[in-house]
DNA sequence: CGATCAATTGACACGGCTCAAGGGGTGTGG
DNA sequence: CCACACCCCTTGAGCCGTGTCAATTGATCG
């Protein structure tokens, strides 16, 4: 709030945010200016909640720094992971075509910068500016083809070529180590499993030389094609 | 070919195609007939293939008349089925912004009119015409919904609930009559049970009194009320 | 270094898949 | 219009896999 730059001052954050977000990345400046302008920072400290089931959504919400789970909460108290959301992953979007109640609880798993846009600041921008809406067509559609093959892949009955293909998409067909997203217990959710076939089909995978366990959150493809034939397809 | 209209007369059929489907609805006249230059018709006999695995697409597909099946087959030969395509529904968005190959067969379930759109065609629409951005993000944002809809369906590990969370889905949550969208066996595949599995779980929502099965592809739910206890959430 | 929660491991029962056989509806050809 | 055949759907019996419940180990954080 100093004087004179005062104004440009206050959109250093939303800038920062901006030119940080894949989506944006290929605007000009001027352009990214336009979308930091109509862009608003929300901060939420870990554990802390960005919405919950119920709250009607006019917004988009991109994640910045930090990490944010969605899940369902069934009515017998398992929790549903849905997604799990890096910085420049974005949620909201739904609400932005279909007046609709979010379905879902929004949760940071640490602490968190997001920005966001309101429904109507994004409908003026596109109007605006034709490659923001290329690039969000393109973000949206590799969103759908991730919840394509998720539904695919749930779709299997038994639990360990289920797993097999989860790990496969996550490693990208190649050996080498990958980091799980999320705890192993949302996982198992993640996957329409229990913790307990979890731990013992990768128990599996392990034995069978397929993989290898790394501290509590990475595994090691050591046998991609071995891994390949427990798979589907 | 007759002399003078014949160039107009040639988008005729072009233009019948663009007219029917959701997403041009709400262009005018003239933006219309900007699509339907740059649209080519395909035409599809029941139990024909509109496009095959390993092929390369960067076409857009939309159904005009008829219906397509879109699935996968499994190694041991099984089907699954990712979803059936109505007229005014599309595919191949995906390819547009990510050059791939088709990970699925389409297949005509009977006589199916198609129009395509190619990539690059279909980039210049949009740079041109904003109110084709805002559709198609819609549409796009809408499949995306029914997507994550379906993986938190599948992701319940009994069947019953599963199935009965299915139907509340395509009922609206009302009682009343649906047509299944495609046959049970297919629908068994896409639920992720045996056909087997279905079968006997409908029969027992049948004794419970919620529905009532008519023919081989109306299901009438007659308690709501009692579907929404089966179901989850 | 202790407390707390995630992850693992074991025993057991139930649900769903597998394999097999019997109707019922649909679409075809005569 | 009728009859036949094919395929979809249904129904039954047995077994394997996975969920459930319970206890232990292990890791992470204050």
């Amino acid at each position: 709030m100093e004087h004179g730059q005062a104004h440009e001052h206050s959109i250093e954050r939303e800038l920062e945010c901006v030119s940080q977000v894949p989506i944006f990345q290929r605007l000009s400046a001027d352009q990214m200016m336009s979308v930091a302008q109509v862009t608003r920072p929300i901060h939420a400290e870990k554990g802390g909640t960005v919405f919950s089931t119920g709250e009607v959504s006019q917004t988009l919400y991109i994640v910045n720094q930090g990490q944010v789970r969605l899940y369902h909460l069934a009515e017998d108290g398992r929790e549903q992971v849905l997604r799990v959301l890096n910085p420049g992953d974005f949620i909201g979007e739904i609400a932005l075509f279909t007046d609709e109640i979010h379905s879902s609880y929004a949760e940071a798993t640490k602490t968190t910068e997001l920005c966001t846009i309101s429904r109507s600041a994004l409908t003026a921008l596109i109007k605006k500016l034709p490659p923001l809406s290329m690039a969000l067509l393109g973000a949206l559609a590799d969103r759908l083809k991730v919840a394509e093959r998720q539904a695919t892949l749930l779709a299997i009955p038994d639990a360990l070529p289920r797993l097999a293909g989860y790990l496969r998409e996550l490693s990208g067909h190649t050996a080498g180590t990958v980091d799980l997203p999320m705890s192993k217990q949302d996982l198992a959710a993640y996957l329409g499993m229990t913790p307990e076939s979890l731990s013992r089909k990768l128990r599996q995978l392990v034995t069978a030389g397929i993989i290898e366990t790394i501290g509590r959150r990475q595994v090691k493809i050591t046998d991609a094609t071995k891994l390949g034939d427990v798979a589907p397809a």
